[in-house]
DNA sequence: AAGATTTGTTAAGCTTCTCTAACAAAGAAA
DNA sequence: TTTCTTTGTTAGAGAAGCTTAACAAATCTT
């Protein structure tokens, strides 16, 4: 026979991904999480971060007694650090990839990090590993020729080395 | 005197979006954009499609007359270009340098193209351009690298040429 | 042309998420 | 402790978007 209680058990909405991910973030920054430093931080008013904070508690992910500091419970924990494990991966990619500006770049992993699938997620993981974790050198030869086409519009035919001598002439 | 008439000049949501997205495809791909097949497209029933059309059209994007076909606006199809422009953007990023397989890449495509700012839309159109263009082969020695170590987690420390000797030996 | 089928619209209602206004609890200060 | 201030909650309402059910227009068939 089957079961009657709301399991909350979907997947969770990019609204309330950022209500998690918000409270890591105050969690970790400093010690606790209340609902005025959500509300804050996630840009709604406060109701809607208690409104909010029921939904995750339905869903077993905090738990939240009035007046009360925001705790996880430990599958919202799990939860929280894959989406900050998102959020940090796009980061990484916009900044160290494209280059563009850690303000800009915070906002729109904000967005981003809640629509890529799992396969996504992996391959862009082991693409920003694959730079990063380049041997020779700080960043690898191929990106630093992108930074140069990225501000010039040309193609660097020879190595970078070689550039720097030209521009110096 | 300042006018009363709503211009609807506001950003549109992804939603909408997705729905001229939808229309563009349909027009370019049958000619005529119809509501059965809007509403198939972007996987909705009929009766959002018509409401959608109501909002569009009072945005001035798109013209419906009852039971017609669906036109653009000038206004609408340049709007429209422009989000199939980002749509193929990150489809392209997605397969050509992620790998990501075709029918994945359009689904995350679908979802991530709403998000971006215009600075990250612009370099990674730059980053794709980079790469398609690439002047010696198909694909750069770079991301031929970045192949093998998604498959295989180990770096290339030679040139594909000595890797694919000694994958025979 | 008449009926049957397909296609589109209207109406009404639900869900999610937000807001404001008003109130209640907790904590600080007197 | 009584009062003031800050913080949090409740209630009520509204915007977006979606759905189903019922109906209307258009199109196809014969």
């Amino acid at each position: 026979m089957s079961v009657k209680v709301k399991k909350g058990n979907k997947k969770l909405s990019s609204n309330m991904e950022d209500y998690l991910e918000a409270i890591a973030v105050l969690k970790k920054d400093r010690g606790v999480a209340r609902v005025g430093d959500i509300s804050r931080l996630v840009n709604v008013k406060k109701p809607s971060v208690t409104s909010a904070l029921s939904v995750l508690s339905g869903k077993g992910l905090v738990v939240h007694e009035r007046y009360g500091y925001v705790e996880f419970t430990p599958k919202g924990k799990i939860i929280a650090r894959g989406i900050k494990k998102r959020h940090d991966m796009f980061v990484r990619f916009l900044v160290d990839v494209l280059g563009i500006d850690s303000q800009t770049a915070a906002e729109d992993a904000c967005r981003m990090e809640h629509t890529v699938s799992s396969e996504t997620f992996e391959n862009l993981t082991k693409f920003i590993e694959f730079v990063d974790t380049h041997p020779d050198g700080d960043r690898p030869e191929w990106l630093k020729r992108f930074d140069h086409y990225s501000k010039t519009g040309k193609r660097l035919k020879c190595t970078i080395k070689e550039a720097g001598r030209r521009a110096e002439e």
